[in-house]
DNA sequence: TTGACGAGCGATCGATCGTTAGTTTCAATT
DNA sequence: AATTGAAACTAACGATCGATCGCTCGTCAA
């Protein structure tokens, strides 16, 4: 038992452990250069050089590369599936604005900012590296988005079998922008992570959306 | 001077050279393996077994694993820019509908697979391996589609900075869908690949942007 | 003081990576 | 039939991959 914190206290205070430490310290690392060069692109030597590490002692604290690697995905989808569920669990009397929503949304991503990068290299492999229990948690969030935006769509633009179809294009949308940044940048000259370019984006969502569920027309 | 081709008819007739055909062979390989498992993740070997060939063959038609990554994108990626340039080309008057637009474009990822995955590893590394002759000529077209969009939006819902962040939006929206179907499957049990969820995508973009181009109601 | 243990390291493993050299096969040309 | 060149092969290279072995510290409890 450690002996800084009292037992009742001790989930919510500070680990403090030595080698604990160590672990965030070589989680924090590999998660960029996960982000950044994929999987098979990052090696042991790579995340043992960010750390300041020899390559045995990340064995010290994960089994393998693979455990590394869920590691670090569970450690940075886990809380923003939490938060994604707060959302989402919300009471429709109490339901906030789309631009409150958007506002949201992109400040989660502002405090995750490998998250995109990760999300679209897990998704684009088919998930065959998520772990079983991220894996099941992510049927029911996407059950209830479809229900919400079903909620929000009052006028019914769109038909109940393209409701997934919106709550995935509203997912990449998002994501990809902020994914798609450094390229960008390299083939046009402007920067979309400055916070000007954030701020364009959330006005650019807001409006996208209002449009999306302003009332329809007759149709032709 | 190939024997079996008049000298004018000869870009237009079959190449038909023998080794020509292996290199074929292998780019059509390496375009299935690089947009599966990227390029860290595809190894000489397996692409020389996917051929049929032992490795060392390989270097009889690409100096290295860098040019033959090059000419894949640039196999795939080059015709598709000019059909998109002929349709951004067309003069304002014979502008076709937004359902004919999307069809088209649907149909010709159709025709193209791996499309998707390519660009999504490429953007996402900041387009690192992308060939020069490949990169400029990406702005023009970014360019092309600013105008096409700012003069389709007559109503003048989003503002000029904006319009960049729209046509990213619509590029997100559609690669997405395409690259995340192997993942949505896994977790959902929905084959987003068939010829019905085709369809219904069809369906749903042109709703989505018929949406975002309508006359926008008075702001509150 | 001592013994157990967490956590770091050097050395090294077999496997695989991209790449090269040298040789053989074989069809087309002379 | 002889020649030749492209295109396939076998064999092997050094480098790097993930992973494991002992060893050595420091810390802390007994």
């Amino acid at each position: 038992m450690p002996p800084t914190a009292s037992p009742l206290l001790e989930p919510a205070s500070a680990p403090l452990r030595k080698g604990e430490l160590t672990a965030i310290r070589i989680l924090v690392a590999a998660e960029s250069l996960f982000a950044e060069r994929g999987y098979a692109g990052t090696s042991l030597r790579d995340v043992a050089a960010a750390v300041g590490l020899r390559i045995p002692s990340l064995y010290n604290h994960f089994k393998s590369k693979e455990l590394l690697y869920a590691a670090v995905l569970d450690r940075v989808v886990d809380p923003v599936l939490d938060i994604l569920n707060g959302f989402l669990a919300a009471p429709v009397s109490e339901r906030p604005t789309h631009a409150e929503v958007i506002g949201q949304v992109m400040a989660l991503l502002d405090g995750h900012p490998n998250l995109p990068a990760l999300l679209l290299q897990e998704t684009q492999t088919g998930g065959r590296r998520l772990t079983p229990g991220l894996r099941h948690r992510l049927a029911p969030i996407f059950g209830r988005a479809f229900e919400t935006v079903q909620a929000t769509d009052e006028t019914g633009r769109f038909e109940p079998d393209e409701i997934p179809l919106f709550v995935l294009a509203l997912y990449h949308v998002i994501v990809g922008f902020h994914s798609i940044a450094p390229f960008y940048r390299e083939v046009s000259g402007d920067d979309l992570s400055t916070p000007e370019s954030r701020d364009r984006q959330i006005r650019f969502l807001t409006r996208m959306v209002e449009a999306l569920f302003e009332h329809a027309p007759v149709r032709s």
